[in-house]
RNA sequence: GUGGCUAUGGUGCAGCGGCAGCACAUCUGACUGUGGCUCAGAGGGUCGUGGGUUCGAAUCCCACUAGCCACCCCA
């Protein structure tokens, strides 16, 4: 095959969405606006790539995401830029930069949009992929974690999806997450030679991951570690009993679970998941906690925050595995027969449409038993028929698919037919 | 980065040394302007790429590439 005549394909993990499965996403995408703005939030753009140091900074020098799968670039001016591999370092930015973390320190944003990480794909998993996030800032209360929880807990039900399950954890603060992690270290040292080599490396880079190996073997050696409960300091504990305790109150389920570990470092006391056995490997669908000293490590004020992220193409799957159908949509389409009835039929759809009715019909001359198959394709609610025959008598013949029913309507009378119809 | 599996019309698959098929989709037609069901027909593939074995390769062998799944990591 030639250069000239190659076929194109999208880039290793990065995928069209196309219809019908992109209404699907704008239902879901629907669904959070109209959710979280309940909850006080408003919408916030930022910009998909930003100079790498926010990353390095914001989601930590020594994470995989920051190591090895961040897709950065020189740009012409020689700037090193990076396309956001998540968003939260750029929603804190610009809650820096437009002045809001001094002015109006209380803030509730959400956003929606592609994220970037060079990892190898897989289901649920893509190297372009979509994230719906929610950030609040300037509260420390943990209420406010709770409300999040609460929030996306309300999202997921209202988007349709089910089999999921919150886990929430509380990862200390820099006061009390020290001496734990010191604990746990001197603990895994001891039987260090025992565990898999992938454990082994965490051990150095990040121990509290050992918790979380799957491997049957390291559960086993982990299984009388030290527990991070028992490292808590008084303000932790009694913040997360909090959290706890709000949760109960809204009503939202949840399970304790010791062993959640974050993967991006900014997090700090309360880290939650929501999670299906549904997705195979990739079993979280949101995920977020609390990062109270994240806005000052990138230059802010010391204002605390707690946030969440969802991953829309794993709520996608899962919406898509129940298999519901999205109903169909309100249809109206022109079988047109004749050159003189295509002219004649072309203002009347055009203020049709101009009226917000969704209108579809052939511009190839077919015959009308092919207008008629493609209508029904469509699932055309009903079907005007102009030919000759009409147009000689100023009227069109409108079937209703359902029925099967028809009669003529006078062609000037058709907007006001379907308007009234429709809406 | 590591492993396993896969690669044949638009989609899903069969064929596993001897003329490239099926289903769905698409298009046309079934007493001339009426959809779904049925029936008849048509178009569409140098069998992922390159090499090798063979009289002969979609089929066997090798390499490459791509995709998927899993590890890892995470949403």
């Amino acid at each position: 095959m030639t250069e000239h005549q190659r076929k194109f394909t999208a880039i290793k993990g990065m995928v069209d969405v196309m219809p019908p499965a992109s209404r699907l996403w704008q239902n879901i995408e629907e669904a959070a606006r109209r959710v979280f703005g309940c909850y006080g939030y408003s919408e916030i753009r930022t910009p998909v790539t930003e100079p790498t140091e926010l990353f390095r900074r914001g989601v930590g020098e020594t994470t995989a995401i920051v190591e090895k799968e961040m897709y950065t670039f020189e740009d012409q001016g020689g700037d090193s830029l990076t396309l956001r591999p998540e968003g939260t370092a750029s929603v804190v930015r610009a809650y820096i930069e437009s002045g809001a973390a001094i002015s109006d320190p209380l803030a509730r944003y959400y956003y929606m949009g592609p994220m970037f990480r060079r990892e190898r794909p897989q289901k649920g998993r893509q190297r372009q992929f979509y994230q719906v996030g929610c950030e609040l800032m300037g509260v420390d209360s943990p209420i406010a974690d709770a409300e999040v929880m609460a929030m996306i807990s309300h999202f997921l039900a209202d988007a349709g999806a089910s089999d999921i399950a919150l886990e929430i954890n509380s990862l200390g603060c820099p006061d009390c997450r020290p001496l734990f992690n010191k604990a746990l270290l001197e603990f895994l040292k001891k039987s260090e030679s025992k565990f898999c080599a992938d454990c082994v490396r965490r051990l150095e880079r990040n121990p509290m991951r050992v918790l979380d190996c799957k491997n049957e073997e390291c559960r086993a050696l982990t299984r009388h570690a030290p527990a991070l409960p028992e490292y808590w300091c008084a303000a932790c504990r009694e913040h997360f009993d909090e959290v706890k305790r709000a949760l109960s109150i809204m009503g939202v389920e949840y399970r304790e679970n010791n062993r959640i570990v974050r993967g991006l470092d900014y997090y700090m006391r309360t880290a939650f998941e929501f999670t299906t056995t549904k997705l195979g490997s990739q079993n979280a669908v949101a995920a977020g906690g609390r990062y109270d000293g994240l806005v000052k490590s990138l230059g802010g004020p010391d204002v605390p925050g707690v946030g969440c992220a969802l991953g829309m193409e794993r709520l996608i799957l899962l919406i898509e595995q129940k298999g519901i159908p999205l109903p169909p949509l309100d249809l109206i389409f022109f079988a047109v027969l004749g050159e003189r009835a295509r002219y004649e039929v072309l203002p009347i759809i055009q203020t049709l449409r101009k009226d917000g009715v969704r209108v579809e019909w052939d511009f190839a001359a077919r015959s009308l038993k092919a207008q008629m198959r493609r209508a029904d394709k469509l699932k055309a609610e009903q079907v005007v028929i102009v030919g000759d025959d009409e147009i000689a008598k100023c009227v069109a013949v409108v079937k209703d698919m359902r029925s099967g029913t028809q009669h003529e309507v006078r062609l000037a009378d058709l907007p006001q037919h379907f308007v009234q119809i429709d809406i």
